[in-house]
DNA sequence: TGTTCATATTGGTCCAACCAATTCCTGTTT
DNA sequence: AAACAGGAATTGGTTGGACCAATATGAACA
């Protein structure tokens, strides 16, 4: 027989602790004395559980406080293997694929789906980013933030989870910038353009806007 | 002092150990109770250490064996995307989204970058469906190979993942079949319409072919 | 040569205690 | 009443030792 080791279905009985009691990110979790008792199992295997867990990013024990849900959060797993990461560059370019063939129909579906105050902290970004721009600063944040919105805005967590992880990798293996003022205006037009076609709630538009939105960004990131 | 606790440190030793010893995948690791003395640490210690890195996907350990380098390699980066994936298995609509906007790029690439030997596959797959349909066998197999295939001639490994994850949730929930003739049918001819755009090279017949393949399944899905 | 079985090795689990960081209450001071 | 200080309670971190369970190993056997 191949039986699973306790742990890892401790594992899996304390993400169903957390689901079905409803835990939203930051919540506390119960002392690990008091879910060895409840899975009647030793401390030390619900630790072990635990630290599988915080590996995972679901997650994070603070000595001397206690065990705290974190949501999905991917920038912290991402940080443990970024030297893992960095033996893989050459497939950073797949990464990108994978968010080029996402991207536009996120924008598509958002047309359909976003609400009005997805849609102001929208124009806000771009506010913002134009005025970074303006001003010679890193526009990457509010770059970001622009996309995520987006991915929030199509309503799907899942393929907002996958978009999520592949920024995490792409901020992870620093590949990134090379920012200049031409390149952050021609940004900030490209999301404008996209906003406007949000606001109309014209599907086809926003996608083919988001199409050539990255397009454009890939050559001049390929200098 | 923001002192890092035991198991941290030790996580990277062991990491450091590894490298410096030139461990390579499949190598087998010293057993926890030398780890311990080494390190000057409890086993227990050790232990969560190594939960880490076996979560990380760097570490496997068995059970009366040992404990072995699984290697760094990418398919445990991705392993992070997909878990999110899986953490989400309750919105199965999501997930059939998230693959109604790959597969037909997936479609689109595969056209440019198909092999003569991956069109054979696709072929001789197809042909076996319409073998099983014929004979009121269950085609489900057939399918899903299909779309792998598929998935492996566009040639990227991160969008490959992402859909292996999103198909192994589908089989999960058992959402499937209701498989009939007809509705087998209509698979196998959407089937042969794909490979005809691939092996003509036309992307963009491809990426047709491909959405109206899903549409019509979405439709006899949702009976 | 091939099989079986005892034994050693190794990961998995448990317990009970103690250390260390943090929080929380309580009493004091201002 | 508010602010502070200090100690107790809570909670995660670590330890050592014991035992269970799966696997590997090698010797005895057919």
């Amino acid at each position: 027989m191949n039986t699973s080791p306790q742990y890892q279905l401790i594992t899996k009985r304390i993400l169903e602790l957390v689901e079905t009691n409803g835990y939203k990110r930051g919540d506390k979790l119960p002392p690990e004395r008091k879910l060895a008792e409840q899975f009647h199992v030793s401390r030390n295997c619900i630790r072990e559980a635990l630290r599988t867990l915080a590996e995972a990013g679901v997650l994070e024990s603070r000595h001397g406080d206690g065990t705290y849900y974190k949501g999905t959060d991917f920038s912290s797993i991402m940080k443990t293997v970024t030297s893992a990461v960095s033996r893989h560059h050459e497939r950073i370019g797949e990464i990108f694929e994978l968010r080029h063939m996402l991207e536009p129909q996120i924008a598509a579906l958002a047309a359909k789906r976003i609400t009005r105050e997805q849609l102001d902290a929208l124009k806000a970004v771009v506010f913002d980013q134009h005025q970074a721009v303006l001003k010679q600063q890193d526009d990457s944040q509010q770059d970001g933030r622009f996309h995520r919105i987006l991915a929030e805005a199509a309503n799907n967590t899942a393929v907002l989870e996958v978009l999520d992880a592949s920024q995490a990798l792409i901020d992870d293996t620093r590949i990134a910038p090379l920012r200049n003022e031409s390149r952050g205006l021609a940004s900030v037009t490209g999301h404008m353009r996209i906003v406007d076609a949000l606001e109309n709630g014209d599907s086809e538009e926003a996608r083919k806007a988001m199409e050539d939105h990255l397009c454009e960004i890939e050559q001049t990131t390929m200098n």
